[in-house]
DNA sequence: GGTCGTTTTGTAAACGTTTACGAAAGTTGC
DNA sequence: GCAACTTTCGTAAACGTTTACAAAACGACC
């Protein structure tokens, strides 16, 4: 079924048939819809290639995940809940979203110059983004909008949207600092991934705050995973003059903290305190409950398809790239107690 | 940079450009590599909407998703490691992947109905298959190849790759009564997924096998998720005659279990033996460590890719539909002991 | 050198849309 | 009833490919 056995159906003009399905001004109100009924039992809907081939544009934004180097919000729902919300708004504009996998034996940077290349997406969500991105670098050569979910170094012109590290670490810090501690460890993730400068540049500020002087020995580098968050749990524990606080950068990573200090016989709060990054529903079954940040992923999601949506306008206002650095609030959780005797 | 502007750059004509970019026959070996090389010197990449109008095929491999109601397995890392197998199968096969969220506010039916009118893809892998789905019935009624990640009843003509659920819980029966357990419970989905059905299949089987009668109160049924777990430990704990065992099908589940369980006192092994579905790496931070079921997620992934290639074969033979049911190990724990006096 | 067969290349149509342009039809005013 | 608009519609070109077909170039053979 394509537009011309429409038409033939109809005794109409297969031009008067396109204007008609696509609400273009100029057409009788009574074939517009005889038009759209006949559309409809029809079930006919415009093929994507005829369309995208003349329009010059596929009416899709494309979402870029790497499945070989999952990104660090990996470990839960984040990104299902993330992608609903887009979705639904990209859909109210009649925008299609897909999720493009760049596979972990693919180079990023190839994998996008053929997306680019062949044309199937309007505009790119870039996502787990780092402080220096050669994908960005290519991206930006080409003219193929796109927006980063996270921020980078790397110049280029696009919007970009980003959780507050650097104001969560602040927090964190402002928080256990006001318990009484000032022995306080951070770990912090052991790649280049832009998040972990931002949570240690919020530490240096809190520390500062306080008049806490840094101890190097106390920033600890760990894979952004559980296995990582064991291995920093176990490291934190063994610290020569151990830390009174700890603090994540990543949800994830709390889990296989709480299994390290559990098999030593830690308790998180009591022994060492403890403030996690993003509040997710796993964190519900962590004993005793970690302070964490809460996040809105709905709200989130939405802005992300508004913010690549906006990439498209014809007017310059706002299509103009900006950032913009999404805030979270504070969860008070048992996990976070004055230090104790018992350290 | 489109075919055109690359002949003219050559002094060759479009037509021969076309054939040798595809690896056609007759094409003089010099002129081959002359255009081979031209067309990575000027980044030249087919346009995709050009490709597939003319040939009526994409090259492209849809996997759905509903992002309103997450799979069961969407808890880990399940997704991404089986998604970045096939994609890499995919690559090599010279198909590319896309993923097509399907938003929880749109109907998956009306979804579909656009995903196949538009064209965009050449077959798809459905995901989350219930018992009764309404949209293999409706993907049976166009012409487009697809398959499924898991079993149906609803008919149609189409392959299927699902795992061993009836097998997992005829073993886990047989491995508790092994250990002397009689009152075994399981705890299943509360709605219609298919996996549900073969689990307890399979749970019955075991029973019958050991010639232990069916006890319905000892059928839970809780959502797949950790909140359902954690309900499902405290509904298991609350029992008038507590069992001595719980079959889950399902990881996230168990997580929550054992939250319920550490609330009440309650210790997996010791107190309830638990045999919990698939092994993953959070699992590990699980303590007494759960006895469950390895899947090897890397074959997965690539059957799945060479299962959808086989349907688009010319070759009757290859692309005929096939079932596959794919085994798992079964991976000892110190989750399940035999009944002890505490219970 | 002409004929024939083979290899290589050029030409043009086709895929399904959208849209600029001009033609037709309808409306208004005199 | 005709001119001057306005509204509505039909025609055809264009988007970037691939491919059937015909044309050209080439080699071999007599």
């Amino acid at each position: 079924m394509n537009i011309r056995r429409l038409a033939d159906h109809l005794n109409i003009s297969i031009g008067t048939v396109s204007r008609a399905l696509n609400n273009r001004p100029g057409v009788h109100p009574e074939t517009l819809e005889k038009v759209l009924k006949a559309a409809t039992e029809l079930g006919y809907v415009a093929n994507q290639s005829g369309r995208s081939l003349r329009r010059g544009a596929t009416n899709t934004i494309g979402f870029v995940i790497e499945t070989g180097h999952p990104a660090h919000q990996a470990g839960d729902q984040f990104f299902y809940v993330v992608l609903d919300a887009m979705n639904l708004y990209l859909a109210e504009q009649r925008y299609d979203l897909v999720i493009l996998p760049c596979h972990s034996a693919d180079d990023p940077v190839e994998f996008l110059s053929r997306v680019i290349a062949r044309g199937i997406v309007d505009a790119l969500v870039m996502t787990a983004t780092r402080r220096v991105d050669h994908r960005i670098a290519q991206l930006a050569k080409s003219k193929l909008p796109f927006m980063t979910l996270g921020r980078s170094e790397t110049p280029g012109n696009y919007s970009w949207i980003d959780l507050d590290f650097e104001g969560v670490a602040l927090r964190s810090v402002q928080e256990a600092v006001k318990l009484g501690h000032r022995r306080i460890a951070v770990g912090l993730p052991d790649n280049d991934v832009a998040l972990g400068y931002h949570y240690k540049s919020g530490y240096l500020k809190g520390l500062a705050e306080a008049g806490i002087p840094m101890d190097e020995s106390l920033i600890l580098r760990v894979p952004t995973s559980e296995m990582g968050g064991f291995s920093l749990g176990k490291q934190v524990a063994a610290l020569a003059e151990r830390p009174t606080a700890l603090l994540l950068c990543s949800e994830v990573t709390a889990a296989g903290v709480y299994a390290a200090f559990g098999e030593m016989g830690i308790e998180a709060g009591r022994d060492i305190s403890l403030v996690a990054f993003r509040e997710n529903p796993l964190m519900r079954f962590l004993n005793p409950a970690p302070a964490c940040f809460r996040l809105d992923l709905d709200a989130l999601g939405t802005r992300l398809g508004e913010t690549v949506l906006d990439l498209l306008s014809p007017d310059e206002e706002i299509s103009r790239r900006r950032g913009e650095i999404v805030p979270l609030t504070f969860v008070p959780g048992r996990s976070l107690q004055p230090p104790h005797a018992g350290s």
